[in-house]
DNA sequence: GGCGATCCGGAATTTTCGTTCTAATTTGCG
DNA sequence: CGCAAATTAGAACGAAAATTCCGGATCGCC
């Protein structure tokens, strides 16, 4: 049968047959999709063991396509990321410097993932260990953790609650939806606990939903971007996070990140506690 | 001696003995300079044919170098081609196994700040700035752009709607707040256009929604994880999104710098447009 | 539920590749 | 010019990888 010679050509008939193929072979067909890089790089044995999947299966899935083996299929691979090669890091500075004036969308990009990579580092650097697991230590203890954002910082909440969910911890997202936030929010007590994100312009929304929480003695965790936010003065447990901006725009990248970091870790608190 | 274990050390290193060294070993240096997929991707004996060297040369020119072996020097070679190092997930793998045993969440905290910085890396490396484009263009003629996404896609689309909205451009975020997604979505005309993002498991609401779209002519953005992902046949414009993992988590940094091109994007061709 | 065809896993085989070793050549120095 | 040290070429070795092959499992069809 034809062997298709080209990468495109390999992978547009890749997806077309996909769907026909037994089990294993369309399961290293989405492989072969999904990384392309470890073909072109790996070995035969070290693709099947990230695939799932046997060396053997590799061989028969390159000459079903019309290959003499893995090696042959694997050639089309390697010779697409060495067009590829030319160096990467240099043509990204110089983007990096007309990334703000130049029309091409692709600069935009680039300086969009600039300014999370940037958040990132500096998240690394600014969260605080003891913070870190004294927000986990509330959370955990918690019967229910209320989750509060709006505008912007819904995003974060949202995925929090997916997040939670998706780990079994028993959590509400306040969404707001029909104008009942704060009824929503009226069901954390003393025994539960509240995260709110806001970034400024605070929302008054948030901002009222926490003090209210803040009376009931509900527990707080504040995810926020700088000391001086209306909600900061009232947590239990405080993040700053500075974001990086990017022209108007402002990451969330680093935020997300606590976000996930403060599910997981929740999620294996509890996992102990319970072992315990 | 030192091996360098990153390429730029390394190849700042070539560049300073290279003219301290005996004639076979200069004339490999120099090829490695020039043509270093050759190295990455080629084998021992092709690479010193290429560079009318003996193969047993290379090795000894590993070994100055401090590396034991061809294959160590070429690991480094191999590292700056792909977008995520040999190593990665096995070390990813530790960080996960030493937040478990160590109960200190500040290293899920760099897990997945990691994952994050990973998935950045290799949008800049695999989005093309013609399918970029055209997705812009696509948006930006639309009356009004629908966004449709579900579950943890869901952040994603929120946020998009919030960004579109603060540029002044007509969205409408299809939430499926009590199950009026379909109904929300089938405003969308030839005349509009539609943004899905959705990730495997592909939630069957967004896909619907997709299909409908399509019955009815609107323009398709889709971004998605893979080419075979059930949306990624119907797209307009399509972005194939790999995520790192970092535990049962995937990121979405890179899915949200993507979303934020986008929406800029779309607002600037639209500035452009109207000025002319 | 039985039968044929297809598909898969894993050991055995063959090939390829990296490395080592040694003899020969070149280089540097007196 | 001659000797010693360093460098190199090429063959030989050993390890690792790709491929083949076969028994068993699975799937689809009657």
């Amino acid at each position: 049968m034809d062997a298709p010679r080209d990468f495109e050509a390999l992978k547009q008939r890749l997806i077309e047959i996909e769907p026909l193929l037994p089990k294993r072979l369309r399961q290293t067909a989405a492989f072969a999709l999904e990384h392309p890089d470890e073909i072109a790089l790996g070995t035969a044995s070290g693709v099947a063991q990230r695939a799932q999947v046997q060396a053997s299966t590799l061989v028969r899935f390159a000459q079903s396509l019309g290959f003499a083996g893995f090696s042959e299929l694997q050639g089309v691979f390697r010779s697409h990321l060495r067009t590829r090669w030319p160096d990467y890091s240099e043509r990204l500075k110089a983007l990096h410097e007309s990334a703000r004036t130049s029309g091409d969308p692709i600069n935009l990009l680039f300086g969009f993932a600039d300014s999370a990579t940037q958040s990132i580092a500096r998240l690394r650097e600014t969260v605080r260990a003891d913070v870190l697991a004294s927000a986990i230590a509330i959370l955990a203890r918690a019967d229910t953790i209320y989750l509060v954002g709006q505008r912007r910082s819904f995003s974060v909440t949202h995925y929090f609650a997916y997040a939670l969910a998706q780990l079994g911890v028993h959590a509400v997202l306040v969404d707001n939806v029909g104008g009942l936030g704060a009824d929503q929010a009226a069901g954390a007590s003393s025994s539960d606990a509240l995260i709110a994100v806001s970034f400024a312009p605070y929302s008054p929304v948030t901002v009222g939903m926490v003090e209210a929480a803040r009376k009931r003695k509900t527990p707080l965790v504040v995810v926020t971007d700088s000391a001086l936010s209306p909600l900061a003065g009232m947590a239990d447990a405080r993040f700053e996070i500075v974001e990086s901006d990017f022209g108007a725009f402002r990451s969330l990248a680093a935020t997300f990140c606590l976000a996930m970091t403060l599910a997981v870790g929740v999620a294996e608190k509890r996992g102990e506690t319970r072992d315990q």
